[in-house]
DNA sequence: TTTTAAATCAGTAATCATTCTTAATTTATA
DNA sequence: TATAAATTAAGAATGATTACTGATTTAAAA
């Protein structure tokens, strides 16, 4: 992977956020940045970054892809009243699958999600 | 809400699977049954059986939306190989986060997404 | 340094799942 | 039955994301 300008302030933006940003937004901020910036490279380089496991998508919100600069294994609680994404660590969640209280927020619902092999997948030579 | 031949017929269609299926893959099967029904049909039913409760969208998958007419709550395992879309009840669940092998399928990843209110609107008055 | 090939870019068109619109039909009910 | 509300089929519109194109930048060889 060469080095780019562009590649380098999507991800610097990302990383100067919590708050789990659509490619729009972070379009928007490289744009303060980088003001010819397009938003096909915008995408493209979130995508790379992907791949390359520099961030993470974050998934089951339901609308645009968000995204995440920090890689490590933990949840999100996705508010219905402000819609912020935020983080929870893996600390918070000790019953994961207790609905109400947690760590101060509500939690009303969520959705888990495996990614790997089924069992026939797994089981097969 | 009242009755609609279209209606039943989609919702038959999601009852009788467990794989999880697309809007499209529904409106296909559904054609089966009526010629005549249209997409727009289907996903305004799905929409409205949603909003009903008498079914899921399974979240998290990266693609197209999926739907349960299982709602009770449980988790779906992303086949990378296959792609298949599997059900895990509560009981496989004892180790939610053991990254490894779990009830013969190979967890290689998760996402969890809770939904609630977040700290500060959970603590407003 | 120059040269050359590969990578990346900006701009924009295309894609594709989903939602919206409209005029016609069906359903519920007075 | 008559009337109003709900639903439909068909297809246009929307909007996030991806693909394409010709120009520019980067890396590394000569």
């Amino acid at each position: 992977m060469n080095k780019s300008k562009q590649r380098d302030v999507v991800y610097d933006v990302l990383c100067g956020t919590v708050s789990h940003p659509t490619a729009d937004w972070i379009y928007d901020e490289a744009r303060q940045v980088l003001p010819e910036i397009s938003r096909g490279t915008v995408y493209r380089n979130l995508k790379e970054l992907l791949g390359a496991g520099k961030l993470i998508k974050v998934e089951g919100i339901f609308e645009k892809d968000r995204y995440d600069a920090d890689t490590s294994l933990h949840a999100h609680l996705v508010c219905r009243e402000c819609g912020s994404v935020v983080d929870f660590t893996p600390i918070d969640m000790e019953n994961v699958f207790q609905i109400g209280q947690l760590d101060g927020a509500c939690v009303e619902n969520y959705s888990l999600v495996y990614h790997g092999l089924c069992f026939d997948c797994n089981n097969k030579n």
